[in-house]
DNA sequence: TATGAATGAGTCTTCATTCAT
DNA sequence: CATGAATGAAGACTCATTCAT
């Protein structure tokens, strides 16, 4: 087990993850390592000790979403009403991903070990879960699968984030994703 | 005007805009312009004559895909059948974008002054033509507006790249966009 | 004189040294002085406490050795044969060079600080010692002289550490060398 | 076959080559690659343009040393006297090897990479028909083999190196190591 | 005293861009 | 016009050394 840190250590931990989580959203990933230390107060050592490469604060950063992401899904999944969760799951998702660069960045990158854990691939089985839930529910059609799923909203996500949407925007869009998700009658 | 150039010159200038395209499509914008310099089989000083700046080059090859699209458009609005222009066009917007991480970058980049002319900007009246058409044909619901139909093709076209799709999860995954954009009897 | 030290403290010195040894042995000089820390067991801290330098460590390094080395040829001088002490001796200084970078390492250095005081010429009298005794027994030619044997002495370990010698290329050589430093019958 | 260079750079490559060689003999091979190209009065990317590796740089170095060494030993072989030839070699090699740190430090080093193409090892062949001549003509003992010849030569050169060896001194011990090596009547 | 976090100068390396040939 | 050598500003990463805990 990692011995637990000393607490200022710990202290500069988050700050760095802070820093360097904003600094990544605003400029992209190529934003150097010296930016973040120098937004975070330290020097370039701290960030290294911390960090020994870029990719791996890159993780960090990354693993840090996901977990706080993972969360609210399991409430969703938890308690959540099966007709609407999925689609709240969805949208707060979008919502959270429009000031964030990173996730773009990551997704075009050549670093092909930073997507060996790709984010999504965590959460598969809450959003398969969120999505079984609201098939049952009759809110999502039967014949969707999670693969198109998960497609639509890494596609929803990056163009929110490299669009820069407004809000009018992102609900207009999403209704129209939402509709053909969710479950009807006979198509004409 | 631009002065005419001598057709050698022409040559290289195509040459180059060939090969860049080919190498930041295969390795993202990151490739260095010595790679596209060697692969077109000229000197990078040469590169530099026919863009003088890397952001340049990036915009022309922007600017030609924006052109082969552009016509490719044209046809289909002047010659297409309205009810299936449209999707047929987006359909192979998506296609087109899989295989190339230009797009991906591009978006992800800091370089703001590359975003200035969006390709889809130019695309824009003859995309709301098209979505006109299919409109008024019927198949595409009336109060779908142009905003919201350039989003999502930008996060299909994105998520096709960065998720390297296979054409059964493509066509799925636009099936449900293309089902949520259909006009439809009235929502229960 | 230097306070002696508490019991721990001086365990700690030792076993940063044993360490550090081994350490610099197998990697060279350049290994990092975090890394004899944690070979150690003991936090970097209490290296830089022992020794303020990264020479300071060296040079305790080298002090030790020497020291192991003196003891062993006093009791070459002491009680060794004369004809043979002297071969001996050498012999076992070169096999115990075979394992150590450390010290071809520090004579390429450009820490003429370290170079000061040479090891050998720590030995110099005893050396001196046994040569002049080989020669009283007629063992080695009189007309040798210490200068040349010390040189004879670094350069067989240096290539013994380089090129990694196995015994009997190490056997066929230094034969060659005590052939030279023979005494002998007059030269055709 | 690699494209000649331009006259201008290949003279600058020369320049580089010649201050490297200055530079890390005199410093050792840690000396930086700034220092090598502040030296050589060009700026730090035009070394790595003609070395795209320090690593490289040393080869380079190397290679041109034993080059230079090579043209010389296959005049000896071709024409020197038997009986000579090969002390003289011996003698001049490590004359050479007096004021170069970067043959120690290469033999030092944890670059395991630098030590394939061992200089020696390439002369290997040459210095065996030094040897063998000089065997023929009775000028060296019958029973002495190549690999400990070679291992001679490496101590010799590298204690020259690091001893920083006055004239006499190396006459004096080579005269020993010679006298191993000559061929001789029945030991008494 | 011991610890290990913080520091920051120094190293290698890359690449867009300029300019002499 | 074409060429490719030169440039130097970054950028990632290392490590001896200091200092707060």
């Amino acid at each position: 087990m990692p011995k637990p840190l000393r607490a200022d250590a710990r202290r500069n931990r988050e700050r760095i993850l802070d820093v360097a989580e904003a600094v990544f959203d605003a400029k992209g990933t190529r934003a150097s390592t010296e930016d973040v230390a120098s937004g975070a107060g330290v020097g370039i050592g701290t960030v290294f000790r911390h960090f020994p490469t870029k990719t791996d604060l890159l993780k960090a950063i990354i693993g840090r979403g996901v977990e706080r992401m993972a969360a609210q899904i399991q409430v969703l999944v938890d308690e959540g009403d099966p007709a609407t969760a999925f689609f709240e799951f969805f949208t707060r998702m979008v919502a959270e991903a429009s000031s964030k660069k990173t996730v773009v960045d990551l997704l075009g990158e050549a670093a092909e070990d930073l997507r060996a854990d790709k984010p999504i691939g965590v959460w598969r089985s809450a959003i398969e879960a969120l999505l079984a839930k609201a098939q049952d529910a009759g809110a999502v059609r039967a014949d969707v699968q999670p693969p198109e799923v998960l497609a639509l909203l890494l596609g929803t996500c990056q163009a929110a984030v490299s669009a820069g949407w407004d809000e009018r925007l992102r609900d207009r869009t999403l209704a129209i994703v939402f509709d053909g998700l969710r479950a009807r009658g006979p198509q004409p």
